[in-house]
DNA sequence: TATTGCTTAACAAAAGCTTGACAAAAGTGT
DNA sequence: ACACTTTTGTCAAGCTTTTGTTAAGCAATA
């Protein structure tokens, strides 16, 4: 997939900045004081990065944002970094600090107001900004989640229209069905996963928040969408030798039903690994998740620990 | 598959530079200084572009949009272009990969195969493959539309189970607003219009198509969702002042509400353009269209003719 | 005749480069 | 806790390169 094109510096200074989300100024400052990238030059003395470049320099925000200092670390060679950056990430859980934290404050009064506008040229921006800015994962516990509720908050409080609520959730729902796409190439020999909801389930922000999560983490998702009658469900883990199943849950509807359907899902489908109940209303299915051992993830964060769990298990 | 119309020079300059957003002095300029897009010419020196020229442009704008030079870029060849553009416009990996064989009927197996094997991946890469092959509207038109049909047929005939009609339908979905984003980029001063359907009908995938083909030809448009009250629709095309609102209609139910919605969006609505109704249940407003002089568009080449002839005027 | 298109040339804005300076943040020693 | 270095992001000045725009003069007429 990677071919030599990797390797042949082709990108200008200001596509590096937009990718890594570090400013050229830096980019340079980097360069000059540490050697940290040094690209080759155009004819004229242009800057050009190869793919790998980019790759070095995102670690080495990656390991700042992980406490490093810039003079340390700049002249590492990538694997060197590499080794670094995941054992910070993995030692400092909890601790993960918001860069910049002014910054993101006015993108997400950006992104509010051209809700406001109805201006979805803007929203779009102000969320690809959010997310070349933050990791991903930030991006969702930080921005996304937030602005998803700042909507649902301020369209009960009656002052966002319904066609400026429903507007603003397409536009959010693009931007995560992009960075299912995006993120889905990386990994194709990850762990299976399937994330549904039964029928009578609406389709939900959260659960797609959810898969962004859960293949970052490394797991191999296919969402098939809301309101799948469970036979369907298992049917299709089955199939693709899915190790486990995530079921949303947002609908206080038919939980009997929906309970007997868990029931037999974990019994007819061939999972490896434990179903997961995941959305607003899981909480009410605890009888049901004790007897098939199905685990309970009440928020992103705990899916994202749950999941971080099984996959450390199974590697 | 692909129509030799588009290799037939027939566009004047003036006619590239409406569609692409270029204005005909920076494509003089671009031919000029980096032989970006050559066109042959009539007998009396008149430039004659193809269809594939403008592709090219629309790519190079992309490609300028996303930071690059077009100093650095005018040369590429066509798939080339599209993989960097791909690449700088998700900022990170990319999930087109080089077709291994070619023709486009080997791609729509593909994707066939892939919906009954229910893998996501493949079916993704197979779209992405066929967008870098064919122009956008043939890609909707001779690709995607007819997959869309080949899957509704099938799960008719029972030969594909409700999940894997859903699955392939939320890829489908993915790709197509994957390109409304893309291309939403390219232009932020087209005239504007705003795309919905009214309370009582689902999200449908055509209407989808309907979106991209309206900004390929030059406007600007937002979709706003399915189910929407007519009066929101009116708000928000008063709003932003819309030149038109698309509406499209699929679901039989309720025609007479639907009718008297539309009269009402018509008198309210301060648009300079006539309403225009699209969707497989179109035809049943004929009388209403006469009354408020509201353009059916039956399907996807008569809603394109409609819409470009309407942006000629406006330009 | 009025509009559009062609070519050439010139101009000005935008973006890149280097050097140097500065202030906030982080680290160090008392 | 306080004073001190060091580190590091940012910015400005002055230069070069790139690139969109405009003008002038002529030709075609989609």
């Amino acid at each position: 997939m990677k071919g030599n094109l990797s390797k042949k510096p082709r990108h200008l200074i200001q596509v590096v900045g937009r990718r890594t989300g570090i400013s050229s100024d830096v980019i340079r400052a980097w360069e000059r004081r540490y050697n940290a990238v040094v690209s080759e030059r155009t004819q004229t003395n242009r800057r050009l990065y190869t793919d790998d470049d980019i790759e070095k320099l995102t670690l080495l925000k990656r390991a700042i944002n992980a406490g490093r200092r810039i003079g340390d670390i700049a002249q590492l060679p990538y694997d060197d970094l590499f080794e670094l950056v995941m054992g910070d990430e993995s030692n400092a859980t909890r601790s993960y600090q918001r860069p910049s934290t002014g910054t993101v404050m006015e993108l997400f009064d950006e992104a509010a107001l051209s809700i406001e506008e109805m201006n979805s040229n803007k929203l779009d921006t102000a969320l690809s900004n959010a997310i070349a800015m933050l990791s991903t994962t930030d991006f969702l516990m930080e921005f996304l989640k937030p602005l998803h509720t700042y909507i649902n908050d301020e369209c009960s409080r009656g002052s966002l229209r319904y066609i400026q609520e429903k507007f603003a959730k397409i536009s959010l729902r693009n931007c995560l069905s992009n960075l299912y796409t995006k993120f889905r190439s990386a990994k194709d020999d990850g762990p299976r996963m399937i994330i549904g909801s039964l029928t009578s389930e609406y389709e939900n922000l959260d659960t797609l928040m959810h898969i962004i999560v859960a293949q970052n983490i490394g797991w191999d998702v296919t969402y098939v969408g809301n309101s799948i009658p469970h036979d369907e469900m298992t049917y299709m883990a089955n199939k693709v030798e899915a190790r486990t199943i995530v079921v949303a849950l947002n609908n206080p509807r038919d939980i009997a039903r929906k309970t007997y359907e868990i029931k037999t899902m974990k019994e007819q489908a061939d999972l490896k690994d434990n179903i997961v109940l995941i959305g607003a209303q899981a909480n009410n299915y605890r009888q049901i998740a004790d007897d098939v051992k199905a685990v309970i993830s009440q928020d992103l964060s705990s899916f994202r620990l749950t999941l971080e769990r099984l996959y450390g298990l199974i590697r």
